[in-house]
DNA sequence: GCCGTTTTCGGCCCGACTGTTTTCAGTCG
């Protein structure tokens, strides 16, 4: 049997808390419910072992109760309370869910009144009126429901932040611009950084609400409205994300900030924090509890966030850490990494060109990188195997070899391209290329791009394969992942990781912001095992050299320095970093 | 259902907006 993953476990809980909503449930044995999955979700240790040990409760969140369903789950795969509970319940229910506007009283309201338990029976059912017709349900919210089923087969889902800065950054310059409007920030997950957005959230600062909202709304970027207040608006850009706008005054900004920065695991200890010291922390301000269980402190002045965090005895906490993965603990021991920023980065690897599925030759790349302020490029063209995209043989690429020499020659050591590769990892982990052909590169980028369906254990040991050789410079991208597209090929991460800390491979951190892979969850577990890591962009044209900003932002949620990242090294060292591997190998 | 430097009982984050009400429930973040 597969080992369960926390997320799996966490997912369970999650949806024993729904189905609890569902019945009506004390709020606060639901709410416990869900603490238990993030207690789950951003514990730290291995689940079989806290098992093993009978320590399940310890967990954060985690009390007797739901200790044994855990218990159950990570030992059987299964947990009968869960079982039994999906029993009372019809199972297209749980869809509802995804309406905007449908929570739990509603999904109950239509269907115990009218028997509807699907979403296609709700939308006959606001289409004939008999929703309507329900006590506290009206022709306007038949309407809404309907339009927001529209919404939901229009946009399903989230957004990846490379789809939706450039939108993000022109609204908040618009903001920015308007005379009125003091501060102004886009919070949320665009803030933080994730990978994806469910939607964008603005903040600003003024003395004049109403004329800011009214802007907000009529902005030539957005195409429906969805809520329109004096300090809250909701909505719809073209792009099809959902934006909020929350406007509040100057002294109510930073803590506004933090708030509507999240995440909402984050708030929850800075209001803990709060709390402990005798203060109230909300959206608007840090105030003096009501009924303190400890003498409080005098409240000081707070203007903006570095003050806010050191009130609660805090350094300042970057927004891409705030995930409550640890950063309370780092903060309050002055711990907190300084992380890699943008302009640390000397280049990069990982490159196509025309010759392979690229759209620039060569020199247009080199001059591409060297306008962004770079000082190397790294060329990885595909290898022969991946046909589709033009691999190159080792003729070809021996001869991109040479071009790339004589292009050097012209740069005088001002710039430098180095030669490489992406090699495919075939099916048994053999490589595309032999090592004759790889000795004569700068590095080899080595990637999966085909027989996906291999298992955890098949796919791991091929991987591993790979990076036992001592050409093998960098794993590409490791999980294959396209984010909202395709998933992950089941690949054992803490193994690949250990892997590379032996054989001393640096794992690419693919900038290419539909991949961000490897994902940033991971990257404390490799820095602690020394692992290091190319931040590459996987440019297939000049224009997607810029990716790297999408990368530098992962590994700062990954808690990375510039020290992880080898591509922060500058000519001169980072052909060290580069030939490392081969050099310290005996084979 | 979880939790505890006064607690093993009585708390558990809370404010804004919408729609259906005519003072509030439901939902969202």
């Amino acid at each position: 049997m597969a080992e369960v993953t926390k997320d799996q476990v966490a997912e369970i809980l999650e949806h024993i808390a729904t189905m609890l909503e569902l019945k009506g449930e004390n709020i606060f044995k639901i709410r416990a419910y869900q603490n238990a999955a993030r207690g789950i979700e951003t514990f730290s240790g291995s689940l079989a072992q806290v098992v093993g040990e009978g320590k399940v409760a310890e967990i954060e969140g985690v009390g007797k109760n739901i200790a044994e369903r855990i218990t159950e789950i990570v030992l059987t795969g299964n947990s009968s309370y869960y079982n039994i509970l999906k029993l009372e319940f019809p199972p297209g229910i749980f869809a509802m869910f995804g309406i905007v506007g449908m929570g739990p009283k509603k999904i109950q309201a239509v269907w115990k009144q009218l028997d509807i338990t699907t979403v296609e029976a709700l939308e006959a059912g606001c289409k004939d009126g008999r929703v309507a017709g329900l006590k506290g349900f009206g022709e306007k919210t038949a309407a809404n429901i309907l339009k927001a089923m529209e919404d939901m087969k229009k946009h399903a889902g989230r957004f990846r932040i490379g789809d939706v800065a450039t939108e993000a950054e022109a609204m908040r310059e618009d903001l920015r611009s308007l005379p009125e409007v003091i501060r102004v920030e886009a919070c949320g997950s665009f803030r933080r950084r994730r990978e994806t957005c469910g939607d964008l959230d603005f903040l600003v600062s003024t003395k004049s609400p109403e004329s800011v909202s009214e802007f907000f709304v009529k902005h030539e970027m957005v195409e429906s409205i969805m809520a329109h207040g004096a300090t809250k608006s909701s909505v719809r850009l073209k792009s099809g994300i959902q934006a909020d706008l929350r406007v509040v005054t100057d002294d109510q900004f930073a803590f506004a900030l933090n708030y509507f920065t999240g995440s909402k695991e984050h708030n929850i200890v800075m209001r803990q924090r709060a709390l402990s010291r005798g203060w109230t922390l909300n959206e608007y301000r840090l105030g003096v509890d009501e009924s303190p269980k400890v003498t409080p402190q005098p409240v000081p002045e707070i203007r903006d966030e570095t003050e806010l965090y050191r009130a609660l005895g805090l350094d300042f906490i970057e927004p891409e850490l705030r995930e409550n993965h640890g950063e309370f603990a780092a903060a309050e021991a002055h711990t907190l990494p300084r992380l890699v920023e943008l302009q640390n980065l000397r280049g990069c690897f990982h490159n196509h060109t025309k010759e392979s599925d690229g759209r620039n030759t060569l020199r247009e790349m080199a001059d591409a990188a060297r306008e962004l302020g770079m000082d190397y490029l790294g060329i990885a063209d595909h290898s022969k195997s991946s046909v589709q995209a033009r691999g190159l043989d080792e003729a070809r690429l021996l001869a991109q070899v040479a071009e790339i020499r004589a292009l050097n020659e012209e740069y005088a050591g001002e710039f430098r391209i180095f030669s490489g590769s992406e090699v495919d990892i075939m099916k048994d982990g053999a490589l595309d290329f032999s090592d004759e052909i790889m000795a004569q590169l700068d590095y080899v980028v080595a990637s999966v791009h085909s027989s996906f369906q291999l298992t955890e254990a098949e796919m791991t040991a091929r991987i591993i394969r790979a990076m036992e050789n001592k050409y093998v410079t960098m794993l590409g991208h490791l999980t294959g992942r396209l984010l909202l597209q395709r998933d992950a090929y089941s690949v054992n991460i803490g193994a690949i990781i250990d892997a590379a800390a032996a054989t001393g491979t640096i794992i690419e951190l693919n900038a290419n912001p539909r991949r961000l892979d490897m994902d940033w969850r991971h990257w404390a577990a490799a820095k602690a095992k020394g692992v290091k890591t190319s931040i590459n962009p996987d440019a297939h044209h000049t224009s997607q050299l810029a990716y790297v900003s999408f990368g530098v932002c992962a590994a700062r949620k990954g808690w990375l320095t510039r020290d992880d990242v080898v591509n922060c090294l500058p000519l001169g060292k980072v052909e060290a970093a580069l030939a490392a591997k081969r050099g310290a190998s005996k084979k």
